[in-house]
This record gives C-alpha cells, sequence and structure tokens, in this order.
DNA sequence: TCAGCGCATGTTTTT
DNA sequence: CATGCGCTGA
C-alpha cells in the first residue's frame, strides 16, 4: 500500500486518495481531518505530480495555518515552495499587495484591526454631529462589518430603510471614504476588495482560476457569505475545490459564519464527492455516547454519527456543587487527585462559557499552588502599548496617517490636549490634507499660539528625528530607536500598579519581536511596513508560552480543534450554559448545543462536569438550575460524585438564599420532614446551619450541612434531631 | 492633566 | 459585583 494511505482507514483513504474532483468531507470531531487534508495535499504532489504552485490551501486561524504547513513540510520532507497556505484575509492580503493598482489602493496601504476601526467609526459619527449615547459606535461597527461580510458597499443598500438604517449606511459610506482617502483597508475590506478585484478583472481572475488547480478549505461551516462569494469566483471548470468540515461544530453563526455554505456546496458545484469521516479517535466511548446524544437533540443537522472502537472508559463524572467557590475548590480537588493518578497539568483543561467565571477557578487555582495559564483576553499586538509603540512607527513610515497621528499626538502626554488637535482637525479638513501637514502648515504659518505652537514643534522634531534615523537600520534596531525616544517607557514607568512594568516588558518584548522578523512578503516595500501588516493580521498570542506545565483555563470556543487528556466543563447551568439570551431562539440554542457537543469532544478520557446550585452573577446571589444539555446526555454515562468529607468548606451564606431554594426540585423527605438544599435547620448541639447537600434515601439519606461556626459536616438525618426553621 | 465620581453594562472571537 | 467609560472640577 501506498505510504500516504497505509495508516488511514477507509473512508480517509478514499478522501486522499480519489481522483481529481469537487470534494466534501463531512469530518466529525477527533477524526482525523487535519491528517486527511494534509495527506491529500501530498497525494496531489506525488500520484498527480501536481506542484505546489497550484495549490491552495485556506484556513481560518493563524495558528491552523502555520501547524498545516509544517505537517506537510514534515510528510512532504521539504519545504514547499510556491505552495499557498494561509487564512482568507492574509491570502486577500496577499493578492492586493500584488495588484494593489488593480485594486485601486494605494502602494502602501495600511491594513487596520477593529480597534481602529471602532476609532475611525467614533471619529466619523463625530464629524456627522452623531451623538454617540444615540448612535453607539459599537452597533455602527457592527453593522458595517455586516454589510461588508455580506458583500455590500453603501451604494447597495441605498433603497428605502428606515431613518435608523440611512443613518447607519451615511455613517457607513463616509466611514469609507474617510479609508480610501487614507488608504486604510480594515479585515472585512480585505475580503471584498479581493472579491472585488475578481469581479472587475476578469483576466486575472482567469489568471489565478488557472494557477489553483486545487483549492482546499479547512472549517467550512465557518465561513461567511464573501469567502464563499471568493471561493466561487476562484473556481472554474478545470479546478477542483476540496472543503473540510463539520456542520456540527458550527458554533460562530454569531458573527456570521453561514453553515449552510455546506449544503449551498453540494447544489452549486457539479459531482461534488461526499465523504464522511465519522470513526473517533480522540476519545472514549463513554464520552462520544453522550457527545452523540448531545447533538442529537439538534434539528437542523447533515446527519453524522460518531463511533469509536476504543473502550468505554470512565464514566463522567458530575459535581453538583454549593456555589461557584465549591465547584472551584472541588475543581482543584480534582486536579490534584487526578495528578496522582499520573496525569501531567497540561494535559487537563477548564473550559467554561464566558470569560468572567475564569476568576473564581483562577483563585483557587492560585490558593492551592496549581500553576494555571488562561488563554484569550488581550492578544500581544492589540495592547496598548504596543499600539501605541505602532503608532510611531506608523508614522515615522507614512506621516499622513491620521490614525496613528490620533492616537500618539498626546501620549505620552506632551501638553497637547483636545482643543490644539480640533485646530489641526479643522485645518487639515478645509485644505483636505492630513493631520500631519495641516500641522505642519500651521507651524511655518504660526497659526497658534505660544505653548501649543512649541509643543508641537517638539512633536514634530521627534518624528522628523525618527524618520532621519530609521533609514539603513535594521528593523530591530529601529523599533528600538523609536521607543526608546518615544518616551513611552518613562511615561508608562510614572503610571502606578503592577501593570507598568508589564507593559515595559511587552515594549522590550516588540523589540526582539521585531529584530527576530523575517518575511516572505516580497511585495512589501519596506520591512517595516512588512512588519506593520503582520502585526495587524496576526494578533499573536495571548502570552508568551509559559514552558512551566500547567493546567489551561479557557472558554469552550477557544477550545475548538485542540484536545485534553482530561477535560472539566464548568458552570453547567441554565442561563448560564445555555446563556439566557440564547434560551428563547431556537437556533441560537442549537447552536449553544453544538458548542457543547464541542467542548464534551474535547476530553480523551476523562470528562468531568460541574455546576453551581447557586451563583453569584451580576452581584447578586442566584438560583440556578442545571443545564439542559445534562438532561440529554444518557444516565448511564453519568456518575454523580459527592464532595469528600474533609475537604471543609467556608461557605458565607446570604440571609434569602434558602428562600431562593424553595423551589428547587433537590429535596429530601426522611421520616415525614422535608428537607432540601439552601433550608435553614438547627441542630441540638451545633446550633443553626444551612444544608448544602445531601445523598442516599430514606433511613441513610445524610445531609451536609454548614453550621458557620462549628464547621461543614455530614449528618445522618434519622439520627440528627435537626429543626427545620 | 488627571483624579474622582456617577453611570451603564454585563456571551462567545478571529482576522 | 466589577469594570470601563465619559464627564467634571480643580
Amino acid at each position: 500500500m501506498h505510504h500516504l494511505l497505509a495508516q488511514l482507514n477507509p473512508q480517509q483513504q478514499q478522501a486522499v486518495s480519489a481522483p481529481p474532483c469537487h470534494m466534501m468531507v463531512l469530518a466529525g470531531a477527533g477524526s482525523g481531518k487535519t491528517r486527511v487534508l494534509v495527506h491529500r495535499i501530498a497525494w496531489l504532489f506525488e500520484q498527480y505530480g501536481v506542484s505546489p504552485h497550484c495549490i491552495l490551501a485556506v484556513t481560518f486561524t493563524n495558528k491552523a495555518a502555520n501547524e498545516m504547513r509544517q505537517r506537510i513540510e514534515h510528510l512532504f520532507g521539504a519545504p514547499t515552495q510556491g505552495l499557498w497556505i494561509g487564512t482568507f484575509h492574509g491570502i486577500a492580503h496577499r493578492l492586493l499587495r500584488i495588484h494593489y493598482d488593480a485594486a485601486k489602493l494605494p502602494e502602501g496601504f495600511q491594513v487596520i484591526d477593529s480597534d481602529d476601526q471602532y476609532r475611525l467609526i467614533r471619529r466619523v459619527l463625530k464629524n456627522l454631529g452623531l451623538d454617540e449615547k444615540h448612535w453607539s459606535p459599537k452597533q455602527a461597527q457592527h453593522f458595517i462589518n455586516r454589510q461588508k461580510d455580506n458583500g455590500l458597499r453603501p451604494h447597495h443598500l441605498n433603497a428605502g430603510g428606515d431613518f435608523y438604517q440611512q443613518t447607519l449606511i451615511k455613517v457607513y459610506h463616509h466611514y469609507q471614504t474617510l479609508c480610501d482617502q487614507n488608504g486604510l483597508v480594515d479585515f472585512n475590506e480585505l475580503l471584498l476588495r479581493t472579491d472585488e478585484l475578481f469581479q472587475q478583472n476578469s483576466d486575472l481572475c482567469q489568471q489565478y482560476q488557472h494557477r489553483f488547480a486545487h483549492i482546499l478549505i479547512d472549517e467550512f461551516q465557518d465561513t461567511n457569505h464573501i469567502q464563499y462569494r471568493f471561493i466561487k469566483r476562484l473556481t472554474n471548470t478545470e479546478n477542483y475545490l476540496t472543503v473540510v468540515g463539520d456542520d456540527d461544530q458550527s458554533i460562530y453563526a454569531w458573527r456570521g459564519a453561514r453553515v449552510e455554505n455546506i449544503q449551498r456546496f453540494t447544489q452549486e458545484f457539479p459531482d461534488v464527492l461526499t465523504i464522511r469521516l465519522e470513526q473517533n479517535y480522540r476519545s472514549t466511548k463513554t464520552i462520544l455516547d453522550a457527545a452523540n446524544a448531545v447533538i442529537n437533540h439538534n434539528q437542523n443537522r447533515l446527519g453524522k454519527s460518531l463511533w469509536t472502537e476504543s473502550q468505554v472508559g470512565e464514566s463522567i463524572r458530575l459535581y453538583s456543587a454549593f456555589n461557584e467557590l465549591d465547584e472551584a475548590r472541588f475543581i482543584v480537588a480534582q486536579i490534584h487527585n487526578a495528578k496522582t493518578q499520573g496525569l501531567r497539568l497540561r494535559d487537563i483543561a477548564i473550559l467554561y462559557r464566558s470569560n468572567a467565571q475564569s476568576r473564581v477557578i483562577e483563585e483557587a487555582l492560585l490558593q492551592s499552588g496549581v500553576p494555571y495559564r488562561v488563554y484569550g483576553g488581550l492578544r500581544f499586538f492589540e495592547r496598548a502599548e504596543i499600539k501605541n509603540a505602532l503608532a510611531y512607527c506608523r508614522l515615522a513610515t507614512t506621516p499622513n496617517d491620521d490614525s496613528a497621528f490620533e492616537r500618539i499626538i498626546n501620549t505620552p502626554t506632551r501638553g497637547i490636549g483636545e482643543r490644539t488637535i480640533e485646530s489641526i482637525r479643522q485645518l487639515a479638513r478645509e485644505h483636505g490634507v492630513s493631520l500631519w501637514e495641516a500641522m505642519q502648515h500651521a507651524l511655518s504659518h504660526h497659526l497658534l499660539s505660544g505653548r501649543a505652537h512649541s509643543h508641537l514643534q517638539h512633536f514634530q522634531a521627534l518624528i522628523t528625528s525618527m524618520q532621519e534615523a530609521l533609514t539603513d537600520l535594521p528593523l530591530g534596531e529601529q523599533l528600538e530607536h523609536i521607543i526608546k525616544h518615544s518616551g513611552l517607557i518613562e511615561f508608562y514607568q510614572r503610571e502606578p500598579g503592577e501593570k507598568a512594568q508589564a507593559r515595559i516588558d511587552n515594549l522590550n518584548e516588540l523589540i526582539t519581536a521585531a529584530g527576530q522578523f523575517s518575511t516572505s512578503d516580497t511585495q512589501a516595500q519596506t520591512p517595516m511596513m512588512a512588519f506593520l501588516s503582520h502585526a495587524a493580521l496576526e494578533a499573536g498570542e495571548g502570552q508568551a508560552a509559559a514552558y512551566e506545565d500547567c493546567v489551561q483555563l479557557m472558554t469552550m470556543h477557544s477550545a475548538k480543534g485542540l484536545e485534553f487528556p482530561m477535560v472539566v466543563i464548568t458552570g453547567m447551568e441554565e442561563e448560564l450554559f445555555p446563556p439566557r439570551q440564547a434560551m428563547e431562539d431556537v437556533s441560537r440554542l442549537e447552536e449553544e448545543r453544538r458548542l457543547c457537543y464541542v467542548a464534551i469532544t474535547r476530553a480523551m478520557q476523562h470528562l468531568l462536569i460541574t455546576y453551581a446550585q447557586c451563583r453569584r452573577l451580576y452581584g447578586e446571589n442566584r438560583q440556578h438550575f442545571p443545564s439542559r444539555f445534562l438532561r440529554e446526555i444518557p444516565s448511564e454515562c453519568i456518575s454523580e460524585v459527592r464532595m469528600r468529607q474533609n475537604i471543609s468548606q467556608p461557605i458565607s451564606i446570604q440571609g434569602n438564599t434558602a428562600k431562593r431554594f424553595r423551589s428547587s426540585a433537590s429535596g429530601l423527605s426522611v421520616q415525614g420532614q422535608q428537607f432540601f438544599v439552601g433550608q435553614q435547620v438547627s441542630h441540638p448541639k451545633f446550633g443553626d446551619g444551612i444544608i448544602l447537600n445531601f445523598e442516599e434515601q430514606g433511613e441513610q439519606a445524610r445531609l451536609q450541612i454548614n453550621f458557620g461556626q462549628c464547621g461543614t459536616k455530614w449528618l445522618v438525618a434519622s439520627y440528627a434531631r435537626l429543626e427545620t426553621i
């Protein structure tokens, strides 16, 4: 057997070795889809003599792109020259750099991230005299991005619409004009521009259709409308498209992803070979059964059922915590437990629905000295200090960059206030020039008062000296020079708190990153320009990879594509997961269910699910019911765990908790007496307490009670002579 | 220029 | 409850 097929199952083999055709691979969680994709590309090289030059592979994240390239090179045994692998945005960027002229962009156009976009939109709202309280920049940004997602320009939208709609269209129009004037391209603009480039230049489009004989797309369920359109445009009757995806793992509909693209693909492309990868190599049978059972509750599915040859494995453990502190403590105890069973900390992931949930868990981990790492949050190139430093770079490279100008004109504070800036803006508007040019004009004609004048002069001298210093320096030294002279370090040193040092560290890290930066971007005019594009397109990791063995904390969303020997899913509660906002709408609920499916299928051997009966949320202590998704897991997959007695629980209980619990379904009847979790009871010796938990039934029934001063105890209900209060 | 106050707000995130 | 934002007064 061919070495590329040797270790594959029949379906995988079929996908890898199919003759060139349009193909759709429906690949379930853990079914080896990346492997298939990588082997397929290698197969095309080896069996069909396809040149790497003729292959385009599209992924969703830079991380996935890098990983795929590495795996292909590993399999191929050599660097793959000419092979295009990247994200949609990365590829669009590359095309626009090459064909900037045809795309009607200036040669040195800049890519802006959503933060820059947000600032620009605020400027536009201000220019249009729209009150931010009534016209939120966030909503306007969302509106604009959504239009671009769908390939729509302002002029496509002008028919009809109410006043609200009309105003947003106006904002979109002005925003786009501003971008075009300044040579700025936002993320969605990259895609839309490229699509229009091919639409308007059919010869160019044909050239790429001819070049890319094979186009492969990963995570196809996450493509949006404009991405689909772009791909379709790149395909003709002579080249082939392979898409890989899983409708059950579509968890990004809320940001414009269209699962329908999967069905649409089979309808709009001829003779699509559909292959299902349903054998799971990741999880135990129990975990897989649970995941299958949950996802089966969704109506809207293409239909797919994962199976496995692996062992049944242990039960999914379920812990019902009293509150979120109890939940966190239990998880920590379980981590210690897992460690004694030989698991490494890095084998354990703690997943939650929303980032806010991480804090309590972090505190518990910190308290017991378990090292951990939180994913998510601000990434490297998104940090304010980094963006400030890069704004200096931008201004020194292209002084007409207004957004960079605005960002740093008074950062660090140099006595240039809002009034001065506004008069420069005014001047720029009047003469139709950039802020930088307006400032120079103001300086040479002495249009401003003495103090403002001299402060601006200083600023101008600073930037000019940077411009001069940049020539002939290697990139790393350029950044070093800029950061050193910008005054940012001194600025952050003056800032109180621990954050300051971290910011300075980041700035130094930026110098290092620039020093090590190398690019394949042959279109870039200067290394600095390439670096700036890189910074916008690839926000970088959240934290420098701690090389320590630590527990991983992340949202269920960011866990997608990863796997761990042990997974803890936390906060399995109604209104938290699924979140309240998603409970009404069937399609949103189905997306939450898919998210649950994704979370469960991250686990290889051990899965622990926890929920809290009572949780502090938005400042109030609320009673929570177990998530509906829990009921969808077959009970034979689950075993409930109780907290060990010897783990003490200093729990503070609010006075009104018990009342809230009266509606709870969890209750117990012993010798005519009714007990329920959260109930206040009195014991002859220990005094007043609150019921935290119970186990067993009838005569054997035991209650866990928190007696405050006297601690938490397990008591047999029939002997304890408890009185309900 | 900046601390301090009051107010709204409160999924998920990549490019 | 916590955080972040805008506004205000010194």
